[in-house]
DNA sequence: TTGTAAGCGTTATCAC
DNA sequence: GTGATAACGCTTACAA
């Protein structure tokens, strides 16, 4: 069972080695007498190929690559990154490839592991994400020209293969709800400052309010760091304000979840005095109270364009376009 | 760069080629001079072995295999499999081994993908979660000796390798405590009747009810799928019983979560009218209202046990004890 | 101690 | 059309 090879397969069906590997292959110069035979004790045999001596002389090893920067236990947490993981596993196996796994913890274990997938030609190619602006591992694999796919955003945007999710657009339509159903002192809590995702979407929310002849209030932006404790005193001051905001956009799930229930602490009623709106469509939304509307930026559709593209630059195709951006979508709960 | 191989190593460093392999192999028994020679350049042209052509040479891959049955969606949202991916690609990565995860969603690509990883020896190990009580694939990787690791049980015990959560043990910690805080009329819901983790549980809640001398009420218990709206309907028809329950051990916290909704939405007060307890404690029960008492089984323990266990099986040690179990913990909140 | 050479199981290029 | 045969890049007897 073990030891079954092509050349046993040939001897059986007493044909040469090299026949057994056309058939295989779908060679269509093939006698159909010849390939029935062969066939027949692939059938009977369960012959399937060894994928180490194919990856070896055919110099691919049909093995995806993505690189994680957390540590387990933060990665535990993120629906992020399970989802992510899956929606590329899946697609990745509709076109016979699988996906190899790997995390990073520390910047030198990162370039270890870039090393070792890159150089070692374990994977043919690799999914990056959480990419900083001015980033090693990107101008090491261009330069190499290794196959490789980024989500997230780039400088310049053309210069690699990238899909992203629309975060200025994102933040736009929750604002713009929030504008339509009648709210007007809406307020916005980033994350830090310096981070792309924050300033785009705060971004987003301001062309919001002025596509709504809305006025501008800077007292109404906050900045948490990614800690309940952060995001509720942020609450705590917007709170303060006199007249208090009547809704909140708040940059990701768990920071519009802490400021929610911060005011909901204060006796504010949920949406009837503030409405909250966060972004991620985490499984989180639907079981909190009120159920958190949420900004779905859709990760299986970010993950499917990846794998798709890296798999075409494997193949030698040349994406096009080689930048991708994934419209986000609002889902609509009783928060707000 | 890109085909830079061993040969030209040998010629830049003035050795054999085969030099240059035990060197990179650590064979103590080359001369410390030619060792520098081609470590130096080595080191300088950055080379580092093709693993395809290792993998065909020493009939071994280093990749680890991971199958998970569930749909993508569902594994996106779900904290037990990010929590494993996680934690055995850190274990594998202290032994030079990565993960290749895949999924299978039907009966039919769960057989293909097995096939697939196991005839092809794309990977050289596989960890199976998930099994049924007569599990197909492990009579017949059984048989062909091929190297793989159960998380979960398996009768009988001692045939195969693996790693479990006392799965009996924490449903009757769920249930006692339950118990204890005078809950009488407890309520199980199971997910899919045949999953081992199922019937354990069952198991370990019979246990509890009859260590308390409380009668066991058949109509008290439920199974669902792994979706929120099964579950909720599971919930919507226990309600329906005369009385109702008012205790609910969920089979994980996805479970005990869309249940202890569906109670709330039908007018119930948790804790006072009806307690719930989920398992695995995942991020979400500390976001939820009431936060959610779970049952923590050591996700990461598990996960290092079975990586370590399976490498061990890879590399021909045998595993003593082949069966290990890792105790359960109680997370208190104020669902329970 | 080092070099030579025979594979590992495929695929692909030749002749026939 | 089909069958030898040479790679693919490495490991490892075996020879020197």
């Amino acid at each position: 069972m073990a030891d079954l090879k092509q050349i046993e397969i040939a001897r059986l069906a007493g044909v040469s080695q090299a026949t057994v590997s056309r058939v295989l292959k779908g060679d269509p110069q093939v006698n159909d007498e010849m390939r029935e035979r062969v066939l027949a004790v692939v059938q009977e045999l369960g012959y399937v190929p060894d994928a180490r001596a194919q990856s070896l002389r055919s110099q691919r090893t049909r093995l995806l690559g993505l690189v994680v920067h957390r540590a387990p236990d933060a990665l535990a947490g993120d629906p992020f990154f399970s989802a992510l993981i899956a929606s590329i596993i899946e697609q990745a196996g509709r076109h016979d490839y699988h996906l190899c796994v790997d995390t990073a913890r520390t910047a030198r274990s990162q370039r270890a592991i870039y090393e070792e997938l890159l150089r070692t030609r374990r994977v043919d190619g690799l999914i990056l994400v959480e990419s900083e602006t001015h980033d090693k591992r990107i101008e090491r694999l261009s330069c190499e020209g290794f196959p490789f796919v980024l989500i997230g955003r780039y400088d310049p945007a053309d210069a690699v293969c990238s899909v992203d999710n629309d975060n200025v657009g994102a933040a736009f339509m929750a604002t713009d709800y929030l504008l339509r159903t009648g709210r007007r002192r809406i307020a916005y809590i980033g994350g830090p400052a310096g981070l792309t995702v924050t300033r785009d979407r705060l971004q987003g929310y301001k062309n919001a309010l002025e596509s709504h002849g809305v006025g501008y209030d800077p007292r109404l932006l906050a900045f948490a760091e990614f800690t309940e404790r952060s995001a509720a005193s942020a609450m705590a001051e917007l709170l303060s304000l006199t007249p208090p905001p009547d809704a909140v956009v708040g940059l990701d799930d768990l920071i519009a979840l802490s400021a929610m229930r911060e005011a909901k602490r204060h006796g504010c009623r949920v949406p009837d005095d503030i409405a909250f709106i966060g972004f991620n469509d985490s499984p989180l939304c639907r079981y909190v109270e009120p159920s958190l509307t949420s900004i779905a930026v859709e990760i299986p559709v970010l993950a499917r364009k990846a794998a798709e593209m890296l798999i075409a630059l494997i193949e030698g195709r040349e994406p096009q376009p080689k930048r991708q951006i994934v419209p986000a979508r609002l889902v609509k709960r009783e928060s707000a």
